[in-house]
DNA sequence: ACAAAATGTAAAGTTTGCTTGTCTTTTTGG
DNA sequence: CCAAAAAGACAAGCAAACTTTACATTTTGT
């Protein structure tokens, strides 16, 4: 699974902290799901893509792999 | 966080262990879900998703304590 | 009513998400 | 160029997702 997060991240000029912070995680989450080291639970889908004001489905995309 | 996967599998007349099968999961991962018991991953809530043909946002959606 | 199918539930074990802490490397701005 | 901010990385530990197995309850169809 991949994701744009970090793009949406410089549109909304956020740093990885300040992201987290909103959403309440750690910092280190926010880079290692931007790192594709793990994928997040899907509250944690929700509430980025609620904070962007974009659908789930435009920030996360299932790859071929999943 | 709630879900209607319930409904979802009505409309498209699927059990639970079809649709565990369809996407991958065990059935009782399915059944736990459709309970709230626990919140799925991204990666299962895309497949889902995607089975029934409609965005993560019309099938999950947060809750007040999210 | 009966049998079969579907759903619910529960325990034990493995894997993965997420935390805190710490340190290094890269990027940014004056 | 230099300092500060941001990002990247790694490890240990806890919590939650997910598995398999097994059994009980409810629903469905004839």
């Amino acid at each position: 699974m991949k994701n744009n997060i970090k793009v949406q991240r410089a549109i909304f000029n956020l740093t990885q902290a300040e992201l987290a912070e909103k959403i309440g995680v750690s910092r280190q989450t926010i880079n290692a799901i931007e790192a594709g080291k793990y994928v997040p639970s899907t509250v944690l889908a929700l509430k980025i893509a609620k904070l962007f004001e974009k659908p789930v489905n435009d920030i996360f995309e299932l790859e071929a792999t999943d």
